[in-house]
DNA sequence: GACCAGATTGTCT
DNA sequence: GACAATCTGGTCA
């Protein structure tokens, strides 16, 4: 077991995220999902990821969002509630991973475009055929390869299934005060309508962010 | 570094 | 039939 891994364990007592964490505004939830940890148990073992890069995609004047022109059998998983995964696919052969959020019948979500691993490295490296840590998550379809993710988790719980979301305070022995992160607010990124809204969240000088 | 073309297929119009 | 919340590998400077 890599160092990154037993870390993750050792740290103990990991926190899941309270219900209430995805019961805020999209855009807020957006900036407060930086510094939190996606979690992936899977039959190999832990795959975890410091979420170090977001994009909010809103129900109202957001021409870039899916759920835009109403709901489709694509996207119905983002009217429901919040807290579950929306995974679609893209381009024929990628999937993106977003966290569902806002109220139930408007469909919104934060799409996660970046991580930094941080336990099952070994896995994502295989996950990904790549050994460059910098580059195993530095992307929305990255993430989801290196996670071992696919549409079957379209509509999970983030909080009740092997896909969870754990909170900051879980691993502050990691991320002490002495790098504790600053936000930055910028225009999103990959797409034709609705470039011009700041609806996208990195974390200043991250090197694991997918562009800067 | 920036820019560009190609891969590839589900979804929506 | 057109397009897409992407990625990779190529070219050129």
């Amino acid at each position: 077991m890599r160092a990154g891994a037993a870390n993750f364990i050792a740290f103990g007592f990991p926190m899941i995220v309270t219900r209430s964490f995805f019961n805020r505004p999209t855009t807020e939830l957006a900036h407060q999902l930086l510094g939190t940890f996606l979690v992936h148990d899977t039959p190999h073992g832990r795959i975890a990821g410091r979420i170090v890069e977001t994009e909010a995609y809103l129900f109202r004047d957001d021409p870039a969002c899916h759920a835009h022109r109403g709901m489709t059998k694509r996207n119905e998983v983002m009217f429901g509630s919040a807290g579950h995964a929306y995974v679609y696919f893209v381009y024929g052969m990628y999937y993106c991973f977003n966290v569902v959020s806002g109220v139930e019948g408007e469909g919104e979500a934060v799409l996660i475009r970046a991580l930094e691993p941080v336990a099952g490295i070994d896995l994502m490296e295989k996950n990904r055929d790549n050994k460059n840590r910098e580059q195993l998550c530095n992307g929305p379809g990255k993430l989801v390869l290196a996670l071992g993710l696919n549409g079957g988790h379209n509509g999970c719980c983030l909080r009740k299934s092997s896909l969870r979301i754990f909170d900051r305070q879980s691993f502050r022995r990691e991320y002490r005060e002495g790098r504790e992160f600053v936000t930055v607010k910028a225009t999103r990124i990959g797409i034709s309508q609705g470039k011009e809204l700041p609806l996208r969240f990195y974390v200043k000088d991250s090197p694991f962010i997918s562009k800067k």
